[in-house]
DNA sequence: GCCGTTTTCGGCCCGACTGTTTTCAGTCG
């Protein structure tokens, strides 16, 4: 079992664990354990081999039998005997917004619910409303909640989530009861994918600000409404949390509502440990600790930068909160100086209208050239990807042709570099003659077929592509489109490994829709020496934009500009590809 | 189940809102 799926494992044990009614904290232990193991930078399999999965922060004894045994592909009858105790149809009644554990377990026992179709038909027949602790409204909020639920279990991408959020925050600040707004939560941290929009404000007066924000357009209901917190949800099911807050606690419900969680746990830990309780209301000192004029200082922190400073700690930019290890660094003074859009002087992966782009040549180098581009790399699709209109050995070296006219000309366009994304083919080896790649710029080798085949066959038909010479960089490696379709079975270690190993580098494909490789690999990755190309994967001059994103998982991942080919100017990336053979 | 410059046992982050209550449990973030 892959790390990935030993991860849903734990996971799926914490939720089976829940509806059972057991200890909260051993719950709570799983879920962290799950979480430890996925974020972890070392290899897992190197881990168990040492003896050292213990050291891995919120692993213990237990789970790393659990987690053993699993990647040995071995039973794990603890797992097998939870399942077989819990009734499948009570999992998935926790989608429902307002179930939990709790009230699901009740219902299953009282009137022994055991689906959602069963839970819609005792919610219709009064028999829930009679239950003691429900009541005609938690029924009626269950009913909806089944209708809805598919639209409000739905995660958005950042970009599109991004676009809802700006326009309410420019409203919220233009409020003349509106001393400070901001965006919190996973779309402040740049997080590929948005569950919820959180604006934190300050305001001399709450009322007014509600009502503003209760009555845009685009709101679709109202799901609460109280002195410090409304919540809505728009057209879509996104919902969005809006806190109104005193302007001396401003700092500390942004800080809180940013999160992460695991962040805020960690943090909070810290402020224990030096005699403090830290809450999304302030720092309070706590009973028979030293520093009698804390509660003060307290008071006096104005900014997320104090109270990190009050803590011990320099500022940590919102897209690390992450509890990935930001703290510890923080306390180093080690923390990375974080990628700035301005420093990308241009992109690789792109298409034109010679395969299944948009745009000319000539308008996708104009168009670079507006974002203040130095030069730009197109790469369209090869043959084997038929539906795309994907070239041929013969319309690639026309395309090249055409490129270094494109540059000889006095063009008021960026400089283009002539790329190719060319397919790997099932066995590994490539969509086109080795004589056409080598005349190339540079080659971006990607997957866009037989994307069923087992790990251990994928994993060995990228490794083989990046072993091919002409290759420069590995485009989107897990395939996956976020929201749509599931990463194909590829072990990443290997490959970013065997990428390592021949100096091949692997873009952060900028797309929205897919962000990969995914930041949470980069930090180990680059430590390791692995080289970064951020590539909007644009099909027309509005795609360019996407770079954006590809920065916002740059920074997530840690990464420093000197792995960032972009960062490069002209002469610096031909020095790169120079080095292929 | 995990963890330890207060602890190898007894804690485990903290608070708002809702709907049900008449002081609170459940859910959520």
């Amino acid at each position: 079992m892959i790390k990935a799926d030993i991860v849903s494992a734990l996971e799926e044990i914490a939720v089976l664990l829940e509806l059972r009614g057991e200890n909260p904290f051993k719950i709570r232990a799983y879920q962290t354990g799950a979480r430890a193991l996925e974020t972890m930078e070392e290899d897992l399999d190197a881990l168990l081999e040492a003896n050292e999965l213990g050291k891995v922060p919120g692993i213990g004894s237990a789970l790393i039998e659990k987690v053993a045994t699993l990647r040995a592909d071995e039973a794990l009858p603890f797992l097998d005997e939870l399942r077989a105790s819990i009734e499948p149809g009570l999992v998935e009644m926790l989608e429902i917004p307002g179930l939990g554990a709790k009230r699901v377990r009740k219902m299953h026992e009282a009137l022994g619910v055991d689906s959602i179709e069963s839970l819609q038909a005792a919610c219709k027949s009064g028999a829930v409303a009679e239950m003691k602790g429900f009541g005609a409204k938690t029924a009626e909020k269950i009913l909806h909640g089944i209708v809805q639920r598919a639209a409000y279990a739905k995660r958005h991408l950042w970009w599109q989530a991004d676009l809802v959020a700006r326009p309410i925050l420019e409203g919220l600040r233009e409020l003349p009861q509106v001393k400070r707004a901001e965006i919190a939560g996973s779309l402040r941290r740049l997080k590929e994918t948005v569950g919820d929009l959180d604006f934190v404000v300050a305001a001399s007066e709450v009322e007014p600000v509600m009502e503003w924000f209760v009555s845009q357009s685009s709101v679709e209901s109202v799901t609460a409404q109280g002195t410090t917190k409304s919540s809505v949800r728009f057209e879509g099911g996104l919902q969005a949390d809006l806190r109104v807050v005193p302007e001396e606690q401003f700092a500390f419900a942004l800080h809180h509502f940013t999160g992460s969680k695991e962040h805020n746990v960690a943090l909070r830990q810290r402020a224990l440990a030096r005699g403090f309780s830290l809450s999304e209301w302030g720092l309070t000192q706590k009973d028979g600790a030293d520093g009698a004029e804390a509660g003060a200082m307290g008071h006096g922190i104005k900014s997320e930068a104090g109270l990190f400073q009050f803590l011990g700690l320099t500022e940590i930019p919102p897209e690390l909160r992450e509890g990935m290890g930001e703290l510890e660094a923080a306390e180093a003074g080690t923390l990375p100086e974080l990628l700035e859009p301005s420093r990308v002087r241009g992109v690789f992966h792109n298409h034109t209208d010679a395969s299944d782009g948009r745009d000319s040549l000539e308008a996708m180098a104009l168009a670079a050239k507006e974002l203040g581009f130095e030069y730009l790399g197109l790469a369209d699709h090869s043959k084997a990807s038929f539906q795309a209109n994907g070239l041929d050995d013969a319309r690639v070296l026309k395309q090249l042709e055409k490129v270094r006219a494109y540059n000889a000309s006095e063009s008021e366009g960026a400089h283009l570099f002539a790329g190719i994304e060319c397919d790997i083919l099932k066995d590994g080896s490539l969509d086109l003659e080795d004589t056409t790649l080598s005349a190339l710029d540079y080659v971006v080798v990607s997957v866009h077929s037989a994307f069923g085949m087992g790990a251990a066959e994928m994993t060995q038909r990228v490794i083989r592509a990046i072993e091919h010479p002409t290759t420069t960089m590995l485009g989107h490696p897990t395939g996956r489109l976020l929201l749509r379709r599931e990463a194909y079975a590829i072990d990443l270690a290997k490959i970013i490994d065997a990428a390592i190993a021949n100096q091949v580098i692997i873009e952060i494909n900028a797309n929205p829709q897919r962000l990969d490789l995914d930041w949470r690999l980069w930090r180990r990755a680059a430590e390791r020496g692995l080289h970064c190309a951020i590539n909007p994967d644009a099909h027309g001059v509005s795609g360019l934009d996407y770079f954006r994103a590809g920065v916002n998982i740059a920074r997530k991942g840690w990464l420093p500009a000197e792995q960032v080919l972009n960062c490069r100017d002209q002469a610096g990336v031909e020095r790169w590809f120079a080095k292929r053979q």
